[in-house]
DNA sequence: CTGCATATGTTATATTATTACATGGAGAAG
DNA sequence: CTTCTCCATGTAATAATATAACATATGCAG
């Protein structure tokens, strides 16, 4: 288990492998990852926070890649069903998936003060949704966890 | 940790105890149970299952308990935020909560193909977010899961 | 009675998301 | 080379979800 997203790093090198992970994913599988859906993703990646759909679709339209709310949704939903990236479905947002190539159940931690997001994930092997969900036969196919409280530094103030 | 909402109970038993227990908080803690919020609390316990906001407004229409979104959504709001019911983001809808009573961490089992929901719930105290979260820093106040799969008779169905 | 806090009623609007249908391009089948 | 089909895109219209802002009650404390 890993969280990215609250330390820092170096942000430029992390777009590009973000990029270079999902495109060599689309290769392998097979994938078309046009145009709009790279600027969408390169977006999520640059942003490294949860972006609206209206908020990407401005974007696009500024750069002249399409004007209405479908362009923006279509790319988003390719990115989330191949999992590239998430939505958070607290803030009705989206995240590019610091994991992009393997199965995971991603964990948010979402900042109430700054609204940043981190990604961590959780492993569902390790039973964090316990005995009795198995118990009621339940078969779950994907899941995920959203906490809200204070990012580090957002805590470190409140403290002050 | 406890799940309730596939298997089947006695119903008319579990909205009465629902809004007992309620009731009780409500006294306790100087809340104000209104007409609006007790009712909009039965027609969650009633439906048993996540109701979007306009789906009760339509109800409350129709008694005559008020027409405008901001009637449904308050009650809501209240509810919610004194945890007498939780938000699934994922369905944009909303539940009773089966204990009000109660600190927990709830854990949503949405079926995709009825959209049953049954709350269980996880214990944050035995580390379902494991150690990567505390690492961060990150100070969880609140944290939800959400799965989405087949409940017990829709997994029975699919494999007939 | 006055003032305050809390809840409700109502209008309008903001935000998020989808439906439906037309257009275009790339590769396979003929 | 053409036609068909699949997938992606463009666009208009609208649906579904949620909130802001302001007016009106109602209960209770001073």
């Amino acid at each position: 288990m890993d969280a990215i997203g609250f330390e820092r790093h170096d942000h430029s090198s992390c777009i590009r492998a973000g990029l270079d992970t999902v495109e060599r994913a689309c290769t392998d599988r097979g994938l078309q990852l046009t145009p709009v859906r790279r600027r969408v993703l390169e977006l999520l990646l640059e942003g490294h926070r949860a972006m609206g759909a209206y908020e990407i679709l401005d974007i696009l339209r500024d750069e002249g890649m399409g004007s209405q709310p479908p362009v923006a949704y279509r790319a988003l939903d390719f990115l989330v069903s191949h999992g590239f990236a998430h939505k958070v479905e607290r803030l009705n947002a989206f995240v590019a998936c610091m994991h992009p190539d393997q199965n995971h159940t991603p964990a948010f931690l979402i900042c109430r003060a700054c609204d940043a997001v981190a990604e961590a994930h959780a492993d569902p092997a390790r039973g964090f949704l316990g005995q009795a969900v198995r118990d009621t036969g339940f078969v779950v196919e994907q899941a995920v966890v959203e906490a809200v409280g204070l990012c580090p530094s957002c805590a470190a103030e409140a403290h002050a």
